[in-house]
RNA sequence: GGUUCCGUAGCUCAGUUGGAUAGAGCAACAGCCUUCUAAGCUGUGGGUCUUGGGUUCGAAUCCCAACGGAAUCACCA
């Protein structure tokens, strides 16, 4: 049991013995001390006030005796104010290190077959262009939700859904055709998906010279000429050829598809993530039309004149949605409905989260109404895991503009920068080539990872590439180096620290603090299951290395002369640094034994 | 205009269901490598928590209003 319920359940004894009153324990959380007090955990008394009559350092001086007289862990306590602050026996506190440390899992909660089943929908691609930071940020922390529900004790899919139809694609099939001259990727040497998001920028410039000269030259108005486009119309031509099933189009698409999953697949890789089940829309929007017709016919939506459906959602303080086109055809939304019909058909989804930028707040506040009129269990509660923007030091990333950080090259930067900071000072000088390039990679992808995923989500984000490939402070090179040099302790520190028996040992200060906080990654790692943020594990990791490296520089673990209190140093390092190793995981950041 | 979100040090960000004198990092300055990895550690300076009300023993945190910023309000996806 941990310290925190041990206190708030004697507490709550306290209240009840001293006087008289009920006072649930959930609801006495004692919270650590802060430094300038003497003490290890804090209970603030006021809210007893009303039970005890009574001043409120009179009433903590009450029931700190009692917690004293009564709760074996309690040594001594101090008031100030209304505020009681309870020093814990030091050997207490060795022991709740050494029950951190024979668990592995510390925190973890396994999931069985009657645990909820979560699923989790985030990346959601385009195929007409590679991935950027946007969608960078999207992976990462529908990545790392993943993980952090699974470590939450929940059956966690993870999912993707692929816009693989729709105009845009068709642009870059155009282009491939009139000017692509049959490239290929392994012609180009190209990853599949730049070669298409080239022909995509290529549609777009011949689109808008011509715009542009059906206005000077006819002097059509702008949406006139972009009506007139023989280009568009083209586009829009093959789209209704894509969608009428015409062979040649459909060939054409299912190639240049594969081109682009073959290059998304690799940077997913690169990036760490990964899918259980993918489903692409061109499968799906079919589906929500049924749907959509199905609550029609119950008089959920209604039918205009011109036949469009629509839901009339003024009475949630919505407006009206349209469901379907007047010429029968899906919207976004309709698709949704579809994907959501498929997935409830494929799991028995307890919970469903979508990974999408805030963009689409209104979308999904539709969505989980519509969801739920149509009877989806999981409709009404569906989490919209909502992230801001991230925008460079410069302002906004504009596709259009060139100003767009490309996955990718983000990626080799990151590597490459890595490299070069480890090269000036000597480091991983006699670690082989190959093992090299793989700490480096981890390097460059944990400061990438790290820097996204330790901003509250909810907040746009700047995005500086000087700054995220700074590796000082709170930056996940920083925490994987110190994670790196405890495995370094480790194997200098000759047997197992495991095997010695510590438990007499009274750990100091600044120990008594690091153990109290390797106690909090339980909570830490439910809490971010209940609010769905990575960003907290994150937090919680940089605040215990830091606290590590402060330890760390103050003692001379392997030099200390007696041998428990070493062994003691040797295990608290060793679950520092398995905490840390399991809390970066939650975040998908990977930790090399050396750097 | 309606809805949603954000506003904390010069910059980037923490701040756990309301708790004590609001914390880190970066940047600046001053120290610390003959010692388990200096990608580190120690110290100094830096704040009207956007503003004004309210709730109470107590507010960066909750409520209301104003100001500032973002997103969205398509027969696009």
């Amino acid at each position: 049991m941990s310290i925190d319920s041990i206190l708030s359940q004697a507490t709550a004894e306290a209240v009840k013995a001293l006087y008289g009153v009920d006072f649930p324990a959930s609801q006495i959380v004692p919270q650590t001390t802060k430094k300038e007090f003497e003490g290890n955990e804090t209970i603030v008394v006021f809210p007893f006030l009303k039970a005890s009559h009574k001043a409120p350092d009179v009433t903590a001086s009450e029931i700190g005796e009692y917690l004293v007289a009564h709760c074996d862990a309690v040594e001594k306590f101090n008031v100030i104010k209304g505020f009681l602050n309870i020093t814990i026996k030091p050997t207490y506190w060795t022991s709740v290190l050494q029950h951190i440390a024979a668990q592995p899992n510390y925190g973890i909660v396994e999931a069985n077959e009657q645990s909820p089943l979560v699923m989790i929908e985030y990346s959601s691609p385009n195929t007409n262009k590679p991935l950027h930071l946007g969608h960078v940020r999207n992976n990462l922390l529908g990545y790392s939700l993943a993980c952090i529900m699974q470590a939450n004790g929940n059956r966690v899919v993870k999912t993707n859904i692929v816009n693989d139809r729709g105009i845009h694609i068709c642009k870059s099939m155009l282009a491939w055709l009139k000017w692509g001259n049959g490239i290929t990727p392994e012609k180009a040497g190209k990853k599949g998906d730049h070669l298409i998001g080239d022909f995509y920028v290529e549609f777009d410039k011949h689109y808008k010279a011509e715009v542009n000269q059906l206005m000077e030259q006819q002097g059509m108005t702008k949406e006139e000429a972009e009506k007139a486009s023989p280009l568009m119309q083209e586009a829009h031509d093959m789209l209704r050829r894509w969608e009428d099933g015409d062979e040649q189009v459909r060939n054409l698409w299912q190639m240049m598809n594969e081109w682009v999953y073959a290059g998304f697949d690799e940077t997913y890789q690169r990036l760490g993530v990964c899918f259980d089940k993918i489903y692409y829309e061109s499968n799906t929007y079919l589906e929500g039309k049924e749907k959509v017709l199905e609550g029609l016919e119950k008089g959920l939506f209604y039918r205009k004149d011109d036949g469009s459906v629509w839901a009339d959602l003024t009475g949630d303080g919505l407006d009206h949605k349209l469901l379907l086109r007047s010429d029968g055809t899906s919207v976004y939304m309709t698709q949704d409905i579809g994907t959501a019909k498929l997935r409830y058909q494929d799991y028995p989804i307890d919970k469903m989260i979508y990974v999408v930028g805030n963009e689409q707040n209104y979308h999904f506040q539709v969505l989980s109404l519509l969801l739920d009129k149509l009877g989806f269990k999981w409709g009404k509660d569906l989490i919209h895991f909502s992230y801001g923007m991230v925008e460079l030091p410069c302002g906004k990333m504009k596709s259009r503009e060139g100003t767009v950080v490309d996955a990718d090259e983000l990626m080799d930067e990151m590597i490459a920068t890595a490299r070069r900071m480890s090269e000036e000072p000597g480091r991983l000088q006699g670690v082989p080539e190959e093992e090299k390039d793989e700490v480096l990679r981890m390097i460059g992808l944990g400061a990438l990872k790290y820097f996204i995923l330790k901003v509250d989500p909810r907040k746009n984000m700047t995005f500086n590439p000087q700054e995220s490939i700074d590796f000082n402070g709170n930056t996940g090179p920083f925490i994987q180096y110190t994670y790196a040099r405890i495995q370094s302790l480790l194997r200098k520190a000759e047997g197992n620290p495991m095997d010695s028996d510590i438990s007499e040992v009274e750990p100091n200060e600044k120990e008594t603090a690091l153990i109290q906080r390797l106690a909090d990654f339980s909570t830490a790692v439910s809490e971010a299951g209940r609010t769905y943020s990575p960003a907290l594990i994150a937090n919680y990791v940089y605040d215990l290395a830091k606290e590590y490296n402060q330890f760390y520089h103050d003692y001379s673990i392997l030099r200390e002369e007696n041998g428990a209190v070493r062994a003691f140093r040797l295990v608290l390092s060793l679950t520092v640094g398995n905490i840390i190793k399991s809390g970066m995981a939650l975040l998908g950041i990977e930790m090399p034994s050396r750097m």
